[in-house]
DNA sequence: GCAAAAGTGTTGGAGATACACCCATGA
DNA sequence: TCATGGGTGTATCTCCAACACTTTTGC
């Protein structure tokens, strides 16, 4: 019995895979999601969703991803992670449809960037705030948000939403973002300078009339590490 | 624009989709996966395979596995969990196969089930001594192995390793297992019972020429619970 | 000088770790 | 009576939480 014959006799059914990415940023009113029209230029009773499209067929699942965002939002090199796979048999109403989930971390200065050039298809929601969403988007989203709070607490992933000189205080800001909940600041500081993993660059940022405060940079960019 | 025209513009391509699953037992010589040959009846030359098939067409990706695992080893009810998505588009030779892997916890009682009717396209391998398995498999086991490690830390999931009654050094050996580490035992008691997730039965099991060990039982049977 | 955010130390409590001996049983 | 695993308490340490005032700047 070849590879193939076997196919054949036990896997007679071929579906539809598509990736979905939640896209997190932190604006000035705290997280947000990034959405697109579905499908896109089909006007303003279109739903909201996801970025996202088909898997092509000869393209890993993680570069698929990758290429989705990048063609829908213009956005590449952000940090990427498999979420989750979503496969209920009637989420989809035409077709069979499994779509692997991932969700992305981007640093302010895209965030930015696509508000600089903003399109009726993309835009920035807060998460709090967010319209009714395609399929079981909302649902994606969801699971997104819980995953995101959950590392902040065992992993360095929150520095993905920053840039790469930081003050002490934004840094304070993404942790009570996603948790939810304010933070003593000594103890904060001294529990993310007993981490070892940023240093202080010596220089300082003025902003406003108050002191001005001192600029870190994170060891390792682009790398999440993971603690104890 | 329709969702089937939608469809068909962007999405021409259909992939197969399978799942697989780590199955892991507790035995006498450690922690343990269930194997298959792969295919079925092709004799001693067929690779060693995790348990998994082809997605149905209207079967949710949960039952898949779900019902996979009962066809191909007899086993039912057990603690089943999605793990990742594996994607490589040369992961298959002969087609696309994308597969949705899971893991699967059971208690002893079904390890020896499996034992005790043993086939030739059937068996349970320590996991530190498993033969070289079909495409990325291996990968897939070392991926559930720590995710099983990591969970034994931060919930309630080793209980799914464990008859509905068991003394408090069998579970003791479950987490020195799968943490590959010798644990104090006045110490694993404390922070056990400290848990409040268990009861003793008041029972107790005569077992060889020692004092008879305490049967306690876990509290919320099938359900896992996240700490903290 | 005043408003506004930056920066800084100490204390107390909870939970984790280290550690050694007696108990109940079967052979 | 001995070998085997079952069962128990205390002292210490580490980490986390609570908490308030001074500094530097722009206006």
């Amino acid at each position: 019995m070849n590879t193939l014959t076997e196919l054949r006799s036990t896997a007679p059914w071929l579906v539809h895979v598509s990736t979905d990415i939640v896209v997190f940023g932190i604006g000035h009113d705290g997280l947000r999601v990034l959405l697109r029209r579905h499908p896109p230029r089909a006007g303003a009773d279109a739903p909201w969703a996801l970025p996202g499209g088909y898997v092509g067929p000869v393209e890993h699942l993680d570069r698929s991803a990758e290429h989705t965002l990048a063609q829908q939002t213009g956005v590449d090199n952000v940090y990427l992670e498999q979420l989750y796979t979503f496969g209920r048999p009637d989420r989809h109403p035409a077709s069979r449809v499994i779509t692997v989930a991932y969700y992305a971390l981007m640093p302010p200065r895209r965030v930015e960037e696509i508000n600089a050039r903003p399109t009726p298809e993309v835009r920035w929601y807060p998460i709090d705030r967010m319209p009714d969403l395609y399929l079981d988007h909302a649902e994606i989203v969801a699971l997104g948000r819980r995953r995101l709070e959950a590392k902040l607490e065992y992993s360095t992933i929150a520095f993905q939403l920053l840039p790469t000189e930081f003050t002490l205080s934004e840094l304070q800001r993404v942790y009570e973002i996603i948790l939810y909940e304010k933070l003593d600041k000594r103890n904060f500081r001294k529990r993310i300078l007993a981490l070892d993993c940023i240093e202080d660059t010596g220089r300082k940022r003025r902003d406003g009339s108050h002191r001005p405060a001192g600029l870190y940079r994170y060891k390792s960019p682009g790398k999440v590490h993971y603690l104890k």
